[in-house]
DNA sequence: CTACACGGTCCTATATTGCAACCAACAAGC
DNA sequence: GCTTGTTGGTTGCAATATAGGACCGTGTAG
């Protein structure tokens, strides 16, 4: 599906099966642009300065992939608009992970352009991080990472963690 | 930073900005693998089936972006490993977002090869998602986002969510 | 002294991207 | 009815990145 030498949807991994649907360069800040209401291919191109074939084949892809959809614009209107489906919203928790390890590690200057906030209150959402059964916020290194039955071994038998 | 044609650094948007810095193909793969216990060069080699040259230079991205450093690897041994910094174990809301988001959407019919799961009970991790102020989870519907002040203006204006 | 593992570098072929030109369909202005 | 401009592309070409394999210097094992 994504246009590169090798591809990762192959893999078992679900990483790597996520990132060939989303892994291109542009295609998060295609899908951070139809979160914040982009619909229109003009929308995408004036705002991210892509060149208009590279667009035109991440947009495809992605409604390949199953993450946009074309849809009428509306009555009287002849175009087809490009809309997030589910699949595409709920690749929201990468979109804000992405985002709040940008405003702490790599901010700009001037500070970050987009504020992603809870709509209730417009304070700005507390950050997205890994919560026990309880609810409670974890600390990484309470997080375990391992292989499932089945799945083919890693290389690497140093050490477990 | 990253070896590609256009850059995302000088964008203001932090998406952007960690992209350039973790956006290319492989590079949450290794981030990944990391996670999961990799040290050596050998180690990422042989499980992602990466090429070495190409290996090479996502590795030198990484430690040049922070994310990864080169640690000697102990006493008596006279190579150097990558070891994760702190920037780069605050990934790891990307990598379990990305990971969720697989398992949920484009599983591999054998299931999935990496399981994520809270030390202490062994349990898979529940689904990082967004929170309010009182840590309970939202719909994504609540979820705001906006511009800050100051940003550059969106182009569409047709309609604010 | 020889062989091999490791962590690379270098070269070439192919794939992807950026850029600019071109184009068809439609709308607005005159 | 004719011209112009906008939109959403497509087509070529040049530049860049990746995959793959050959090669290499250092260190270790035998």
């Amino acid at each position: 599906m994504a246009m590169k030498t090798k591809s990762f949807s192959n893999m078992q991994c679900s990483i790597a099966r996520t990132l060939d649907h989303v892994g291109s360069w542009w295609s998060l800040l295609i899908i951070r642009d139809a979160m914040m209401g982009a619909r229109r291919f003009k929308h995408f191109q004036e705002n991210l300065g892509i060149a208009k074939n590279t667009l035109t084949s991440r947009l495809n892809d992605l409604v390949e992939g199953g993450i946009l959809e074309k849809v009428p614009a509306g009555s009287g209107l002849t175009y087809e608009e490009y809309a997030l489906t589910e699949r595409g919203r709920e690749l929201a928790p990468v979109i804000i992970a992405l985002a709040q390890w940008g405003d702490k590690w790599v901010a700009h200057e001037k500070g970050p352009s987009t504020v992603i906030t809870v709509k209730a209150s417009g304070e700005q959402l507390p950050r997205i991080w890994p919560r026990d059964e309880d609810g409670e916020v974890m600390a990484l290194r309470a997080v375990g990472m391992r292989r499932a039955n089945g799945a083919p071994p890693k290389i690497w038998t140093e050490e477990e963690e």
